[in-house]
DNA sequence: ACTTGCTATATTGTCGACAACTTAGTGTTA
DNA sequence: TAACACTAAGTTGTCGACAATATAGCAAGT
């Protein structure tokens, strides 16, 4: 669904960023009725919507009861990033192996303008930036599961911790020089250093994390 | 959803099972009005059902055009299967922290009573055996995310593949061994370990079977 | 006062009908 | 003959109404 078709993937969409951005705040109750007019369409499509929610656990639904958005916790946090931590690592390893010459040469072309823009003090662009960096690696692994399950459903629930616990890109010069590694170990084709590095970036990330929420 | 509630719990459910064992066949398009009549409910409940299979991945659906049944691949068994080894790999890893003594207890047991079938020559419970083996684990990982996304997802998937290109339970023997140093790993809380030796277990799985297609 | 059971209300689950879209087929024209 | 436009049939998307279920409030009894 690259973009959106039917009412119900606008809807879809709509609320799945009025959740993540934190305009429908966690853990609160979404009432079908109650949405279906806010957004002006009829409770089959807000119902489809909630249900894609469910499958990407932003919302948690109960038989008979209703749909609640998810509650935030450290816990959660670190659960998130421990399979972020798998499936980027695999993908790292399989991108060493599927990019293309092509592929790898742009990547690295992101990279030194991520570095120009560091260099000149702007960290703007710095969590786009970096989401972009790890895109286009998951991207190049070629797995389809493996990119549904990131960019569906994984990375939403990144963003949503982000937002809502308010924290802005940290660590923006350590991350090039292992973003800057990552792509190296790409370039030589070594599977399994790609794998490792990227292994090892997101369990740095998530320690700093830590650090800031204790 | 340990129990279905609701008619689409119930129709998603009998739906998914007919895909998986091949009574519905790969590659085909599921028709909404078909299946309404076919199981005596409205669309309405088709459609959450349909939904709910796309996000497991076992339907694809277009816009305006209608669903149908995902088409297997040897490639897409391969994909499912570094999915599986990166997923699982970590669940090991994690397992080794967080199940308790007692659960790891139970798991030596239940490998026990595998051993005592292999050896009496049964092999009718070894599928069954294997899967129930690699659940415990992943439960044992005790994250929320991981267990939901090979229980949900990929389980249904590997099985589908499992049915549908005709292999019983290859490997029996060998497989329990590497299930053996695997608890062994946990056992001694050894995460590291774990996680390769699940890593592994795996691959020679996903070995073996691309060895059993060409 | 506390529990129990009923009732009223509100919410979710299911249904059948209509609207919008896709596609296959037909006929027309260059 | 090939390409295009249009029509007609069938399928999916959306809607509003009804049925089934859960929850809160009140009443009655111990």
């Amino acid at each position: 669904m690259n973009q959106p078709i039917t009412a119900a993937d606008k809807t879809f969409i709509a609320l799945r960023d009025d959740i993540v951005e934190g305009r429908i705040e966690a853990g609160s109750k979404l009432s079908e009725t109650e949405l279906s007019t806010k957004f002006a369409v009829s409770r089959a499509v807000i119902r489809e919507a909630i249900n894609r929610l469910e499958s990407c656990h932003i919302v948690e639904r109960k038989a008979n009861v209703g749909a609640r958005v998810v509650a935030l916790s450290p816990q959660g946090l670190i659960e998130l990033y421990q399979v972020r931590e798998s499936l980027e690592g695999m993908a790292a390893r399989l991108a060493a192996t599927n990019m293309t010459d092509q592929e790898i040469a742009d990547l690295g072309a992101l990279l030194q303008s991520h570095f120009d823009e560091v260099k000149g003090g702007e960290s703007y662009y710095q969590e786009a930036g970096d989401v972009d960096f790890h895109y286009r690696i998951i991207l190049g692994s070629k797995n389809k599961h493996l990119i549904s399950m990131l960019f569906d459903g994984i990375y939403h629930l990144v963003r949503m911790y982000r937002v809502q616990l308010g924290m802005a890109g940290p660590r923006v010069t350590t991350a090039y020089d292992e973003h800057k590694h990552i792509v190296q170990a790409i370039l030589n084709r070594d599977a399994e250093l790609a794998e490792m590095l990227m292994r090892r970036h997101i369990l740095y990330s998530k320690n700093s994390i830590e650090h800031k929420l204790s």
